[in-house]
DNA sequence: ACTGTTCTGTTGACAATGTCAACATCCGTC
DNA sequence: GACGGATGTTGACATTGTCAACAGAACAGT
């Protein structure tokens, strides 16, 4: 048996934990996010989700992995929807990518694993990560063949323009950056200058 | 007796405090700071570092107060070197930047605040940041003057060189970057891509 | 030197938290 | 209907940050 979406007790818990703290560390950061807070919210008791999760660590990592799965989800819609140029959909992902770092801070940040989750390499998550990767490596190597972009490494070519657009999501909602400036101005001219200096042939 | 040069009083602990935070983030993480363990390596108790910090988010802020104070420093300092040209010394910024985080991966976590550090809109580090910057924003302008960076915005052209550094710093110590890639190789890759991009004019 | 004030450090205590062990309950299957 | 495993609960414990009350040290003014 595969799949087991039964209701037993609560219903689905461990889906129904995912989604709740999810939720929570909108609201509150990961920081808020207690076993005995998100019990009480689904109204179980604190030890309930240690039968769907060797510890909490393991809980806010499906949330990570969940957020990388809706990340690559955007970009992947974007990337199949029709442009009236293909460099202006890349653009546009990278537009994209930045605007659910905006829109989900405190999720964006838990993916990044700094905050709550531990050091250990977790097979999950870097495959999760990996996905979104592999999928940017297809994009940059679809503009390669049109042209838009210099030939060649398309893999250190994704990461050139995965760290661009990351490191400008984590300056964003690290408050790194003054509010005076207009943002979308800066999301634009960041992914502008890197696409100018991708299409430069490297050596 | 030079070793115990005080018995009661301990002599610069605000200092000391600062310092051994900092080394016992290199050697386990910012997770193995706590108040009761960096006391013991001082040989104070749990409650000593009350009497120089309000609580224990404020002394990791002042650690990493200080990281951003030393990077600057690493980075100034190669700024005032004498480079063959100017551009290759501009190309050796970015990659000490990406260096510094390599070398102390948990530190420059701890500056970035997602790990133990409370969300607030902490003055010190804005600062520190802001004194990073606002050197960056000095090298940028002077790299167009003398025509290498195209005119005009240089505090925009600031944050997208710093998005594309510490992205990559970031991308490299959270592990999501494959171990078969040619690491310094990727660092001069991303300089690259991005002074080839800065040297064209955006609108 | 005496004294009081302030700085610095200690100890005891408490609440919050993650987690485990023991127990209870509910479900599908023989 | 009984059984076994999956699911959930409660009690307990160690760890941790933090505060209150206390104590020793330095220092200024007399």
């Amino acid at each position: 048996m595969a799949e087991r979406a039964h209701a037993y007790h609560h219903g689905d818990l461990r889906t129904a934990l995912v989604e709740e703290a999810a939720a929570m560390i909108s609201e509150g950061g990961a920081g808020s996010v207690t076993m005995r807070a998100i019990g009480g919210r689904l109204g179980v008791s604190r030890a309930a989700p240690y039968r769907h999760f060797p510890d909490k660590t393991a809980l806010l990592i499906a949330v990570a992995v969940q957020g990388f799965e809706r990340l690559r989800g955007r970009l992947e819609s974007i990337a199949a929807a029709d442009s009236p140029s293909r460099l202006d959909r890349l653009l546009r992902m990278g537009e994209e990518y930045v605007r659910f770092a905006l829109e989900h801070p405190a999720h964006y940040r838990l993916m990044w694993g700094k905050e709550a989750i531990a050091r250990k390499d977790e097979p999950e998550l870097r495959e999760a990560a990996g996905a979104l990767l592999e999928h940017l490596v297809g994009v940059i190597e679809s503009h390669q063949r049109s042209g838009e972009i210099a030939p060649g490494d398309a893999r250190g070519r994704a990461y050139v323009a995965w760290s661009a657009v990351h490191g400008l999501a984590s300056l964003l909602i690290e408050g790194q950056i003054d509010p005076k400036v207009d943002v979308e101005g800066l999301i634009r001219q960041t992914t502008e200058t890197l696409l100018a200096g991708l299409r430069i042939p490297g050596r």
